[in-house]
DNA sequence: GTCTAGATCGCCT
DNA sequence: GGCGATCTAGACG
């Protein structure tokens, strides 16, 4: 097992490949993460910048939970929180690929395709919303395992952001 | 108390 | 490819 406590830039690469399962509503769901950016305490586009808050509160520590916040009024999205206590640093899990449970998830989110590429999406399909904010993701209802084997990636610039747009920290897996 | 921007998605042309 | 939907936290008065 990685360590958490690294730099979330540091670890956002190493996410990839590794599996999320949820147990959300008893219904057994997977996902193998794909694509995440990393948020760090110095970044203006991060919502931990300018100190903790009660939204963000779970950004701020202790690593291996769930960071879930509303988006534009409508999605859940959620993170990765990766820093100690007291330290705001998280990893957005953007995208994934369906592994367990894809009837789960086409009921989820209403379709047949475009399941999981998106953080709103991503969310939807695996029955996370803002309830589960501060969930431990070690425990039954979400665990994310981590793949040991190395995964090929590229790094890109975030999207969807407006501050600090040119920071390279969104990394998407190669087949 | 009121105002505003936002780490998006899905439908329309 | 463009645009409207829809809600919450935070900033300001």
């Amino acid at each position: 097992m990685r360590k958490w406590e690294d730099d979330a830039a540091d670890v956002a690469p190493g996410l990839l490949g590794s599996i999320l399962t949820s147990m959300i509503g008893g219904e057994h769901t997977a996902i193998r993460v794909v694509e995440v950016e990393a948020y760090q305490p110095d970044d203006p586009a991060s919502h931990s910048f300018g100190g903790k808050t009660r939204r963000n509160a779970s950004m701020f520590g202790p690593p291996g939970r769930l960071y879930v916040y509303r988006s534009y009024g409508i999605h859940w999205c959620a993170n990765v929180v990766t820093s100690p206590e007291g330290v705001g640093a998280a990893v957005l899990l953007r995208a994934g690929i369906p592994i367990v449970g894809i009837d789960v998830m086409r009921r989820r989110r209403g379709r047949e395709a475009d399941l999981v590429n998106g953080p709103g999406k991503l969310t939807q399909a695996l029955g996370i919303t803002g309830l589960h904010d501060g969930a431990d993701l070690t425990g039954d209802l979400l665990r994310l395992e981590l793949d040991d084997r190395p995964c090929r990636y590229e790094t890109t610039r975030r999207i969807g952001i407006s501050k600090a747009t040119s920071t390279p920290w969104r990394f998407v897996a190669v087949d």
